[in-house]
DNA sequence: TATTTTTGGACATTAAATGTCAAGTCAAAT
DNA sequence: ATTTGACTTGACATTTAATGTCCAAAAATA
């Protein structure tokens, strides 16, 4: 996004309020960014919060389970258990 | 499963080698064990090391987007990346 | 009521993620 | 070739979160 707009590091780091090394180190997947971050992102660079969310969260769920040898079943089974907390959630 | 076999914390918790007050935690969902941790209980207890696995990171995963409005999307894309990466690892 | 088991909560410890800085590399421009 | 600007790297500091421990309180049981 950042190329898209020919921007420095230093512009796109000074706007959003963080270390130039570290975004450098995002871009790159060397560091994950907090989920304040994404949303800073996002309104800088004009693209739905909501969408760069579920990208971040999605990574973050990859990462947990990345060599587990059960990671799928796991995701599996986890994407149930939300679907079952959600339906809780909404009255029955 | 300890009540099941009608062990005391002390017992289950001197086996595994783990402090009983963590232990009773653990039980009530008040700590997640570690994954060093299940494996133990999982051959204490004679239990398929791999579903208590699943269930261990299941529980995990839920627990890394439980308040958030994109946890169920977030999950959907995560079990798509998982997916990909698997395939790549075989082979092609 | 005495004893044993379980739980609660404060605190300590450990581990992991995030943030910062300064030096390093690289490319291009002159 | 040297300088300049952009980006990267790595070591270290800081912060945050999870895990572990202890002891006292509560609950259950004998």
């Amino acid at each position: 996004m950042r190329e898209q707009k020919s921007l420095l590091l230093r512009q796109v780091a000074a706007e959003i309020e963080i270390d130039q090394a570290l975004l450098s180190k995002i871009e790159r997947n060397e560091r994950m960014p907090t989920k304040d971050q994404v949303k800073r992102f996002a309104k800088f660079f004009g693209k739905d919060e909501n969408e760069l969310l579920v990208s971040f969260f999605s990574d973050k769920l990859v990462y947990e389970v990345r060599d587990e040898e059960v990671a799928l079943k796991a995701m599996q089974v986890a994407e149930k258990k939300i679907n079952y907390i959600i339906k809780s959630k909404n009255g029955k």
